[in-house]
DNA sequence: CCTCACTCTTATGTATACATTCACGCACTC
DNA sequence: GAGTGCGTGAATGTATACATAAGAGTGAGG
């Protein structure tokens, strides 16, 4: 794989995972030494962090991993309902149902795997991530697609920092089951109306989680 | 000015300008020759050009101008239905009527600058641009504001390709004054609805005048 | 005559040397 | 004592040399 491909997944995995934390410094001695790649490809990785919106630049020669407060999460969700709300709209209208009907009952059984520790959690959210995935595809929309996976990054970022709460994950799987119904109905108001529906309970939930951990409500890492 | 951001702005320039071809390579040696500069700063910028949506890869050693047909217009307003109608949702729900009290005279007063010839024309759509900016901003919101930057680019580009009839731009800014009145008086339903019927008559204008100058319907440059 | 493989060209990928600019600190002046 | 200006240093910005790999062209073999 090319350096800067491997600098560029690296520090991404450290920002999403928060070992990187918000404010860090990006700067590009630090990171080619750390990383054991040269300036160049170090360089070509931090310009594709600014560009996903992982990385700030504070000043005009220093560059810092973004802010992740309370603001901007509502600002997150304010663009997923945006975008999010479109394609399953869109992919309702597309009236190809049969993509949706496993998808359907990975869902269907999502709850189950709540029970089974670590192991289960990381299949929920592999479910859950395949329904993002067919919906962005079934939506048929490649400038759809491009905003949607930046906001998915970012969406990755407050998934860790919400505690998993096992009562509000089977929640939101019933939540995406009535998303996967609509989209499978070809009914897009409801897609639409059903996906906003979700979101807004879970930036509650997120919000609400933060809160009882940072209770300042601000600075949350 | 920095060498990586005058090689950005000016093959960005050519390729909104349609000196630059959709499909034509973007080769860093023959880019660094012209624009007298060395393969670093051409490479950031065609690196940018990428994340833009302006430049795709061909494979994975050939990049050309992105392709601009009506497929990817659909697409376009697809994603821009989804953006700014909940950036003037937004707007409009931030109650700050005073903000574009000044931009509605501005607007109302958009079409009398069409007898002006190219001097008024450059007016009508600076005018046009102010009130995107000012939505933008009253929207408030960072990520959104990002999307939509992205989004405007492909619209100054889809824009110098539909012929500029008068007659639909006088039509498209009794829509903006619709969109603007809707924002002041705070209904965020009728600001998007609004700039969804704004954007759907747009199209359909695009659509028609492309097809009347390439009429297979694909290859439009 | 077609196909496959090898080589050679030419592009991109990476490292590094050099240029430039900004920030910090110290000293000098008012 | 405060403020300004200059010097020093460390960062980014740029150029270029070198490494590597993709692709085209040519040759031989079927």
């Amino acid at each position: 794989m090319r350096a800067s491909e491997r600098a560029y997944r690296a520090l991404r995995e450290e920002i999403l995972d928060g070992a990187l934390e918000p404010g860090a410094a990006l700067a590009e001695v630090e990171q080619a030494n750390r990383l054991g790649v040269s300036r160049t490809p170090v360089r070509e990785a931090l310009a594709r962090l600014e560009a996903d919106g992982l990385a700030t630049a504070a000043s005009a020669r220093v560059l810092q991993v973004s802010a992740l407060d309370a603001a901007s999460i509502v600002s997150l969700y304010e663009l997923r309902e945006a975008l999010e709300g479109q394609a399953a709209r869109l992919a309702a209208g597309r009236r190809e149902p049969e993509r949706f009907t496993a998808l359907r009952k990975r869902i269907a059984g999502a709850p189950e795997l709540l029970d089974s520790g670590d192991e289960g959690l990381r299949a929920y959210y592999g479910a859950v991530d395949a329904l993002d995935d067919e919906i962005e595809s079934a939506a048929a929309n490649a400038m759809l697609g491009a905003a949607l996976r930046s906001v998915r990054l970012h969406s990755a970022r407050v998934r860790r920092l919400a505690r998993h709460h096992p009562e509000r994950l089977r929640a939101a799987a019933s939540e995406h089951l009535l998303i996967v119904d609509s989209i499978i109905a070809g009914d897009a108001d409801l897609a639409a109306h059903a996906t906003h529906v979700h979101l807004h309970l879970s930036l509650r939930h997120a919000l609400a989680s933060i809160e009882a951990r940072h209770p300042d409500g601000h600075r949350v890492a």
